[in-house]
RNA sequence: GGGGAGGUACCCGAGUGGCCAAAGGGGACAGACUGUAAAUCUGUUGGCGUAGCCUUCGGAGGUUCGAAUCCUCCUCUCCCCA
């Protein structure tokens, strides 16, 4: 029923940083395999952000690695740990988040998630579930287990505390929390990104406490976002989100670095090491090409990846229009004659959020109708319908006046 | 509880009475170059139908012809002592 050791280790390897510890994993699966009975392997996501993009989807893969092995995938929504906020990796304190915010947010994530994972085969957990019902003397007991000092020896922690940026109490309780849902959940292995590994030991401690086997701590490297430096987060508007349309997909990934692209394989698609390998080989514009349908393919189809790369040389490398052109309607009673001062339009539809921005947006040659740029910002232009407004390289739309 | 230092635009950060819509950097946006690359270079980056006007420097008052800057109170943060 299970797979044999060496074929279970290599899928569960691939993109992984660490293993703490693998012999406890060989253990682990060897024990599985004899009492053929699952392993449970635990994902925690903390609602705090709207959306899941490829980033923070590396580890949601990972999990289903292992449910495509026969595990069973345990996705814990943070609920409680999302009012608190992740500590890790960051340099200030989190915002705390209303309930209504969290329920939002939950909501959106398992749409999303079912991109990735079973759901029907997900065993989902909220951990208000025990949180709610604890109690303060519960709280102290937990919070007794951990020491200032190994808290302080935390790179994030320490550099905020000699920084002076403040820290608050509560964001201690964090990695208890996270390591108090491996008790209720007995896991097994824990998955998370590599900023992660701090919460994932404390796991292992609770649960040594506790006198269960601790769980074996599994991290993922954090993906860099489209900007090439920083981690890509929601926060940082440096995402590609995996709910996203497959043009804007295919457009973010064809505009990250070179030298980003093998991480981005590796970690965003499916494709195997050799074939990684070989792409990279070929022109980096067509290695990017691949790999923006390897992703697009991964959250939608094949069939949509090649159209939205068609596309995409159609407008890029043919500077023609593209196939599909958003609609910008205007109404004919806006004014009898048609004419419409140019930083409205803008304005009015989106494409500037400002008359200052829109007055900008012109006098810098970023907007142009049917190829004629204007860069007077008090120009007036006679619109028809059917006319193609561009502004700036890649917003495309086709005025209808509308009766 | 006592003492000290602070809160400036999206972020970091300069600015201690007028020359401040506020240096510099980052980010963002636009343009050039290109592979829509990246890097680089240039420009813009509070609002307003913009040679002008209006609203900003934690909050509320006050002094002054004039306040980000001085005073009072409030509030938040950091550090030291207890």
């Amino acid at each position: 029923m299970f797979k044999g050791i060496d074929k279970q280790l290599n899928i569960i390897k691939r993109g992984t940083i660490e293993i703490v510890r693998e012999e406890e994993l060989i253990e682990k699966l060897q024990r599985s395999i004899k009492t053929n009975t699952p392993l449970r392997a635990k994902l925690g996501l903390d609602p705090t952000a709207p959306d899941i993009h490829i980033g923070n989807a590396v580890p949601i893969h990972k999990l289903r690695n292992f449910q495509e092995l026969g595990h069973t995938a345990v996705l814990i929504i943070g609920d409680y740990t999302a009012i608190v906020g992740d500590p890790s990796g960051v340099n200030k304190t989190r915002p705390q988040l209303s309930h209504e915010d969290i329920m939002k947010n939950t909501k959106t994530y398992l749409d999303q998630i079912g991109k990735i994972l079973d759901i029907d085969k997900t065993e989902i957990r909220y951990n208000s579930e025990w949180f709610k019902e604890m109690r303060f003397t519960d709280v102290i007991t937990l919070a007794s287990k951990m020491t200032v000092a190994r808290m302080m020896e935390r790179d994030d922690f320490s550099k905020r505390y000699s920084s002076g940026v403040p820290i608050s109490l509560h964001e201690f309780i964090y990695p208890l929390m996270q390591g108090y849902d491996s008790i209720m959940v007995k896991s097994d292995i824990e998955i998370g990104g590599t900023d992660q590994i701090f919460s994932l030991l404390v796991g292992r401690d609770l649960q040594r406490d506790k006198n269960i086997e601790p769980q074996v701590a599994l991290t993922t490297p954090l993906l860099e976002g489209i900007d090439g430096n920083k981690k890509m987060s929601k926060s940082l508007g440096n995402y590609i989100g995996i709910y996203e349309e497959p043009k804007e997909i295919f457009g973010k990934t064809m505009r990250i670095g070179d030298d980003l692209m093998r991480k981005y394989f590796e970690l965003a698609t499916d494709m195997t090491m050799e074939g990684i390998d070989s792409t990279l080989k070929e022109h980096p514009r067509q290695a990017k090409i691949v790999l923006g349908k390897a992703i697009v393919s991964r959250y939608y189809n094949e069939e949509i990846a090649r159209e939205v790369a068609k596309e995409f040389d159609r407008v890029f490398k043919e500077h023609k229009l593209p196939d599909n052109i958003d609609k910008l309607e205007i109404s004919a009673s806006t004014s009898t004659s048609h004419k419409i001062w140019l930083v409205k339009l803008l304005v009015d539809h989106g494409f500037a959020s400002t008359n200052g921005e829109a007055r900008r947006l012109i006098s810098q040659g970023g907007v142009s109708i049917d190829n004629h740029k204007y860069t007077d910002p008090a120009q007036e232009v006679d619109i028809k319908s059917g006319m193609i407004l561009k502004v700036g390289k890649r917003r495309f739309a086709e005025i209808v006046i509308t009766q």
